[in-house]
DNA sequence: TTCAAATGTGTATTTTTAACACATTATTAC
DNA sequence: GTAATAATGTGTTAAAAATACACATTTGAA
């Protein structure tokens, strides 16, 4: 109790309040390929949890939002700048890293894999479907679940798939989409007439290239309607 | 890029990975009362914010889960137990706290007002209605804010209220805690079909008593059939 | 030229949501 | 005890949204 009353009312922190702690953030970077979600990880090196799959994270620095901080591994990881972050969930579990008490906020966001395949090669990250991990370092599953989770709810009312898509896509692309990420088989005729009637697509009077089939029309997201990519749509 | 790898890869973390950071959790603990929904506060000492309300919050102990943490408050500061609690979202901004850098993760809960009202009388604690509240100390408006967005979602499709009312409740006492929540009017038939439609309550076969109407029936919340108070409805 | 595969399009049905009014019951005031 | 007050309790109709469903068209490939 007098702990929170120092806390809450008076001054400075004393140098009992502070512990050995360290903060990060982890990145949920997802992107669609071949028809299915991936997330972007890494091999994980530590004696622990040799070989299995982490998500890209990294400690915060004395100086750094939190948000910052996610920002900049994206750049770091990705080369991508403008991209879709959202913050999901706080893991602080005791033990639930080897090296100390390390606490992590997890951000998930959307990126299109294409826009950035160079940075790829010479490092050890790699695009994994989502469907296909069932075990990774640390509690990086638990974070990976809450984060594809938050996604599924965040795609059925605001427009945000749109960053996992390159600029121009066609109706096909866009429903196979929501398709991998809900999971569920959608009806091709609802799904066009649902998004002609919101209003999110511009058709571009293009038309498909390189496809072993009859092309489709592309679009784009009409992004005039709804501001910044990453500000919340009501 | 350096400090990446040490963090992700390789054992143990070196003093440099810390720095003065302090952890605390913040409680937005929300009641209902006269018809309006409210939030527990405090009045706040720190010369900064002096005379404003602040949350309820403390630092996080070196040994203490995040959730632990949030319940200990709450414990604490209601004498309750059994409470409905969710993490809402982690506020890092650097300069948010004026006593240095403290990084708070933010829940909400939901308790019954009646049911421990005899703490509060020598305390500074006090419940405010949450539409009258338009300055805190620190980020805690911004936070009051997140929590009030997050339980107006959760509301409308997981049976969480129930933890704001007394064990009996009237159907009007339900529409009434909608109405304070959502800040809407509700038709009283379409309220009435649905909740029975959702088969969430349980009639009691008793009527209220000590109102200066006709008395309503009595419900209780049908618990059995979502198990846990504090998990998930799906 | 034919085949395969995907595009593009409309209607009927069901479900959900929203709007809406009056008789009944208990309390209170006279 | 009678009348006034105030809230309870109850169904139907209309509108909107979601779902189910089939066939002709276009292009690329064989």
């Amino acid at each position: 109790m007098k702990q929170i009353s120092r806390f809450s009312h008076f001054g400075e922190l004393s140098d009992k309040d502070y512990f050995r702690i360290a903060l990060s953030v982890d990145c949920v970077i997802f992107g669609f390929e071949d028809g299915e979600l991936k997330v972007l990880v890494i091999k994980c090196n530590i004696k622990e949890y040799k070989g299995l799959w982490s998500l890209l994270g990294d400690l915060v620095k004395p100086d750094e939002d939190l948000d910052t901080a996610s920002y900049r591994i994206l750049k770091e990881r990705t080369g991508l700048d403008d991209v879709y972050l959202e913050q999901v969930q706080t893991f602080g579990q005791v033990g639930r890293h080897p090296a100390g008490r390390v606490i992590t906020t997890a951000y998930f966001s959307l990126v299109n894999i294409k826009d950035h395949q160079l940075k790829l090669s010479d490092n050890e990250l790699h695009w994994h479907p989502v469907n296909e991990i069932a075990e990774m370092a640390f509690d990086h599953m638990e974070i990976l679940k809450g984060c594809l989770e938050r996604l599924r709810e965040k795609v059925i009312d605001h427009p945000v798939v749109f960053n996992l898509l390159p600029k121009k896509f066609s109706l096909r692309e866009l429903q196979s989409l929501y398709e991998a990420i809900l999971n569920i088989k959608l009806d091709r005729r609802n799904f066009r007439k649902k998004f002609f009637m919101m209003d999110w697509l511009i058709d571009l009077e293009e038309l498909e290239e390189d496809v072993p089939h009859r092309p489709g029309k592309l679009y784009k997201f009409n992004q005039a309607k709804f501001g910044r990519k990453t500000k919340k749509v009501s």
